[in-house]
DNA sequence: CTTGCATTGAGACACAGTATCAGTTGGCTT
DNA sequence: AAGCCAACTGATACTGTGTCTCAATGCAAG
């Protein structure tokens, strides 16, 4: 299994969009999908190091681009990257080690659509993180 | 009025906490209780300019840590600020100029709610942005 | 009025990301 | 199989946002 699942998924999909799959490309893609946990942009560069920190960034932005990945705000500002694992969804965050969950917000979208029927804005979108302590952290929580 | 009503309050607020009213501090707050849109760190740092830009960024943590003012997270991911109309809230941002309004999202507890039971996590606070294209920048919509 | 400790300012640093631009290459076209 | 060229790459410089250090200063408690 030199090229994980996930892997071929996100090259076909770049492809689909008329991207061309560079070897860079094919290596950023292939450990991104190697990954389970959140990994942010340095890392990944770090760990790709013959690949040029710009080529990184831009293949990131383009996958976040497509939706393949997305971006996770963690408590205190600093933004990590995740595999995408398609479908509308949002983040539960650890304030304490930054580990994330997907959940799926299931009657948020009755909250905003109730915003549309009260404001003059035309809504396009929402960015919800929800934080706490995971299991792991609760034990060591201050107090 | 040389001193913005609003201004007194956040004063006075940092004095109940032990800070103490210094005079950088005193001209930051000033400026910022008299802006009634939302700003950066660097306009603000630049009007205040023989205030250093380390303090007026200091000014802002603390400001933001006692809740007095918000940090807006835009569109782009850029941040700004702007002063915290008190009580829990969440913002409504133009995606094109950034415009700001305070939405409350009277329902969003209880979906809240719904994942402290659903999740082993402890939850203790979560983040909202709704994004859409304010009044004026409607009509200027790509299709 | 003294004095301790919080605060300040200047500047260096850190981190995340973008811009530039000459050089390379994937993949269509023939 | 060869050629072409827009898309892509990598090195490096730059930007924006914020933090750290440390000597100097200044609130406010006594």
């Amino acid at each position: 299994m030199t090229l994980h699942a996930e892997a071929q998924v996100l090259l076909d999909d770049l492809r689909d969009q008329g991207f061309k799959i560079t070897s860079p490309r094919h290596l950023v893609i292939q450990s991104i999908a190697a990954k389970s946990e959140n990994f942010t942009a340095e890392e990944l560069a770090a760990e790709l190091t013959p690949i040029g920190r710009a080529t990184v960034y831009r293949t990131l932005k383009l996958l976040l681009d497509q939706g393949l990945i997305c971006r996770v705000v963690l408590s205190d500002g600093s933004v990590c990257y995740r595999l995408s694992h398609r479908g509308h969804h949002h983040h539960l965050v650890c304030v304490s080690c930054g580990a994330t969950e997907d959940v799926h917000l299931s009657d948020v979208e009755a909250v905003i659509d109730r915003v549309r029927g009260a404001t003059e804005y035309d809504i396009v979108g929402h960015r919800i993180e929800v934080y706490g302590f995971c299991p792991r952290c609760r034990g060591l929580q201050p107090r």
